[in-house]
DNA sequence: ACTTTATTGTTCAATGTTGAACATTAGCGG
DNA sequence: CCGCTAATGTTCAACATTGAACAATAAAGT
């Protein structure tokens, strides 16, 4: 009946984008085995990663980092906070927020993933030159960078 | 303390799938926002997609392809059937399976679904010449490969 | 033929994620 | 100083996804 439009499979890049999801999502399993020992999952890694990196932030500059809702973090921060991994302190000069920094244990636990998250990455991609792997992530900025466009500018 | 552990974020291969997952997230959220106007989700899509090439499938299998459970298909498909975009028939020679197939109204719905979604992957990956297009997904179908191997090893 | 093992689809409780409504606080324009 | 708008974090109901337990059927072993 549309003999005219092309079957999708048929487009090179519909064709690479369907691979990218379902790698995505197989990685995601994988993690998720792999981190189970440490009692947390992705979102929780995604989280103590960037409390290592960038200590205070906001809650919601982490959400907006992580890219999901307030209400996810106001789940999962004080579930943390209870377990031990992080401190939420309020900001004297602005006193809706509050400044989010990992404890010790956190910081510790924080390694530990980032470590079996890394082992995960590098053997996945182990049979992939360096110089292809800048080249992916050269490739997924740029999409990630006009995803952006394209949400923001819809509002 | 750990000055001999390089951070994750100065090895190549781990920016680069770091990339990668944001892409995906966005391409999502991007996916879920176009697809509202056709009142379905990315899973339904999935669904629609794969009935369409590969018709006659089994629950079971349709699962396996999509990487979930089978009690997601449980969820879904009676939902879909109920609408009236698939038919589960039952198949004579194994009484334990539901063969699915798509109805008029369903391909009709999958053909605009398709469109829209390949409308959202060529605009968003417009700016990557073909050939970048097919390495990425030449790595990524090794990836793929590779997790899938990992977890079938795994048990 | 009969028992055992595997596979398929369903159900259900548990968990995760979201968006909207809300209270609190900042910042701004008068 | 006083309203008004915007931003932050919380709560909650709705929805999605999962894994385990289950019933029905098939396949294999004896």
């Amino acid at each position: 009946m549309n003999k005219n439009q092309a079957l999708p499979w048929d487009h090179p890049r519909f064709r690479s984008w369907i691979a990218v999801g379902r790698a995505c999502q197989l990685m995601q399993q994988v993690l998720t085995r792999a981190l189970a020992d440490l009692d947390i999952k992705p979102p929780h890694l995604d989280i103590l990663v960037n409390l290592y990196r960038f200590e205070g932030m906001t809650q919601q500059e982490l959400a907006r980092k992580l890219l999901v809702g307030r209400s996810n973090m106001s789940m999962l921060l004080p579930q943390m906070e209870k377990r031990g991994l992080i401190a939420r302190s309020g900001d004297s000069r602005d006193r809706r927020v509050l400044r989010l920094s990992l404890t010790e244990e956190g910081r510790s636990l924080a390694e530990k993933a980032m470590q079996i998250q890394t082992e995960v990455i590098e053997r996945t991609l182990s049979h992939t030159p360096i110089e292809r792997c800048q080249e992916l992530a050269e490739i997924m900025e740029s999409v990630a960078a006009s995803l952006i466009r394209e949400i923001r500018d819809e509002e």
